[in-house]
DNA sequence: ATGGTTATGGACCGAACGGTCAACAACGGG
DNA sequence: CCCGTTGTTGACCGTTCGGTCCATAACCAT
């Protein structure tokens, strides 16, 4: 019927996100998102809108993916307060990901302020979030590893404050080795074995 | 001998950190900082260089002025572990505060990556909360409240990551009554009294 | 009062911004 | 084969960006 896309959207909103993620959105020109997608400036207005729906899909993609990947993570541990052991260790455990930090926590700190769909969409996901690592928590109360007294979904508020901590703190370039010790005793701390 | 400012330096800076607080760096132009400061663009370049200095200048201000200010809080307390605990439950002690959070985070979520002189004065000031921080778990312990075998600077680290966890869950625009509980709760999980 | 000196304010600059648009290219149905 | 439809491309738009500069204003020592 018409010409077909000469691109993969999903390669193009990583790239994208990529982006957005390193240099933030006010610093990100729609001349830095041509060249890392590769796409003119009328492919990507026509795909995507404008820069500030492009960013709120790379945003929300990114969200999501952040989210199916800590489920991953955690589902990979064989009871439940290992996997909240690793909601702290995790995101300081390399480099990359310690430096880099979290897309979605690096634009709430930019634009909550000003821009009710990031507020937005950080608060479906933390909530999304506290939900899960609440389930854990039940869980390890089943299984015998958190005392049945505790309140899931405040051990779970707590648990995801203090990864946040340990993620910006990451950000700040603080000596890594500190860090992760900061985080296994935080861990000992929060989570009684 | 010649013509004198027509302005306080301290004020502009006031007025100029307070909208690169809000609207982030990248967001804010200089005919936003020409307005809240009331100066014009020469006079602002003439006294605090261009708008990459002048940005710098406000945020050691700005975190001079916020480790003096939280020394204050923390001194009014007449226990140790109570200032500790003052140091996890005054960011989000009211909404204001709270939803603002602290210019240094905001700034070093969005910059960190890309300026190595944010990176700096993130890891001037943090040292040099950490320190400050260690003292006093070094005072509790000699006041009896803080168990003698803990290590005061690996104490501190944990509370001041801790501490950015519940500032940054506090600008995400999240219940500030949850918030609140979550910060005593992890008050009281990591400073037992 | 005046001259030396610094501050002020706004005109001005080139570059980069986000966004639009129209000419052209590539495909599939007829 | 060709036409309708959609994707692509880059020129182009007005605006705003950060930054410079200079004529003028305001002050003080003399």
């Amino acid at each position: 019927m018409a010409r077909p896309r000469s691109f993969d959207e999903k390669q193009v909103l990583r790239a994208v996100r990529d982006h957005f993620w390193d240099a933030g959105y006010a610093a990100t020109s729609l001349e830095d998102l041509m060249r890392v997608s590769g796409l003119g400036k009328g492919s990507l207005y026509a795909a995507f809108g404008d820069k500030h729906r492009l960013f709120l899909t790379a945003l929300r993609a990114y969200a999501d993916e952040n989210h199916a990947a800590l489920c991953d993570i955690m589902d990979s541990a064989p009871r439940a307060v290992e996997a909240l052991r690793l909601l702290l260790t995790a995101p300081v455990a390399d480099a990359e990901t310690a430096r880099r930090g979290c897309m979605l926590l690096n634009t709430t700190c930019e634009l909550a302020a000003a821009d009710p769909d990031v507020r937005a969409e950080a608060a479906r996901t933390y909530e999304k979030a506290t939900e899960m690592i609440a389930g854990y928590v039940a869980r390890a109360q089943r299984e015998g590893d958190i005392p049945a007294t505790a309140d899931p979904g405040a051990l779970a508020r707590e648990l995801l404050t203090v990864r946040q901590g340990l993620v910006f703190m990451g950000r700040t370039g603080i000596d890594l080795t500190a860090l992760e010790a900061t985080a296994r005793s935080l861990a000992d701390r929060l989570l009684p074995l």
